[in-house]
DNA sequence: CGCCTTATTGAACAGGTGTTTAGTATTAGT
DNA sequence: ACTAATACTAAACACCTGTTCAATAAGGCG
């Protein structure tokens, strides 16, 4: 089996999917970004359809290879930090949105994994005391986790608002400590009714 | 002019458009759907991307003409109710988020539109004073729209990550409380120096 | 009534799609 | 060196796409 073209051809056509999106990356035109012929890419690979499965299963197997990445990843997301995640992982994030927005298997399994590392770090950040109690630690994984990738999901839209890419540093890090803040105060005032009660329940 | 059959086109395949996306919706399926000839749809809209405008033009005045609704899902929006929103708008809401994910100009108007209206909300709360004074509005705004919208943008991983529709009103109660929970309270404890400097800046 | 505009259609066109097939190189094994 | 398998391609197939064109039916208007 001849694995380089065949490893070349899945690096072009991740890249492609990561660019275009699946539905408007055909077979032909990556076939001509690989400068090879249309046959040859169903011969190594059976279809398109499976050729994307391929293409998914790599870039989850290179992304948990890398084991402390794949966790680090998940909580810049989480916390939305991410000029640093971005300038590591730009290329896999973009292929990953197109997975989220594909939908399928592929991306239930990547979103449920995101928010359990999530999960993870929630539980690792209470024990060490820098969060505090939450009535329900799951539900707080899966908000966290949304929030932090709607800005990836919705990365053009934001972009258009700023007038700017939020990938540049002083933008990213604006939108991050916005973040923060309000992981850290909450933005709601809590009422004078509820004070009391959290004192109270905090005493006995 | 026959408005009748061209109100009813435009109904037809913004349904359809909302339920499978736009690049997997054809016009012949449309016209097919609407029991029509493919040449009557060209005929009446000039182009399909043309049929695609009208139809984005037609669902952002149908809402922008129900004034009030526009401001309420906004703000459901921003604050994660999803179970009133969704109960009340669910159709449309799932063709702007086909349009969030088509993105382009229709896409970015949509978004700094909802930004927008939580900017507006954030200011009627701060001046009830619900709402503590935040560093940048803003970027207060901002995200609290994007965590609004990741629910919608990532819905089917959601269902299948809770197993079960989080439009159901338990799951959506459940996800908008823990949200809530998130605004009132925050998530990261102030550290005992922060506390100090916010006691010092609010006494001068 | 006839006339003109509009509504509507079936058939065709040109182009793109994924896939198949038959054939030719290239390589590996014995 | 002969054989078998693999790598690779050009051409074709069947299908789907948006769009055009010529033709027919329907209505409104004088």
């Amino acid at each position: 089996m001849n694995t380089r073209t065949r490893e070349n051809l899945l690096e072009v056509a991740t890249r492609a999917f990561a660019r275009d999106g699946f539905a408007a990356t055909s077979l032909r035109s990556i076939a001509k970004e690989a400068g090879v012929s249309p046959a040859l890419v169903v011969h190594h690979f059976g279809s398109r359809d499976e050729l994307i499965e391929e293409c998914i299963i790599r870039a989850l197997g290179l992304w948990v290879s890398e084991k402390q990445e794949f966790v680090d990843v998940s909580l810049s997301v989480a916390i939305g930090q991410w000029q640093g995640a971005i300038d590591k992982h730009g290329d896999k994030l973009q292929f990953f949105r197109q997975v989220l927005v594909h939908g399928g298997d592929a991306a239930n399994i990547l979103f449920s994994r995101m928010v359990q590392e999530a999960r993870i770090m929630i539980d690792s950040e209470m024990l060490k005391g820098k969060m505090r109690k939450v009535e329900n630690p799951d539900d707080l994984a899966l908000l966290m986790t949304l929030h932090g990738l709607a800005p990836l999901m919705l990365q053009n839209q934001v972009n258009n608002h700023l007038g700017g890419s939020f990938l540049e540093p002083e933008l990213g890090a604006r939108l991050a400590s916005a973040n923060l803040e309000i992981y850290r105060k909450g933005v709601y005032k809590t009422s004078d009714a509820e004070k009391k009660k959290k004192k109270k329940a905090g005493r006995k």
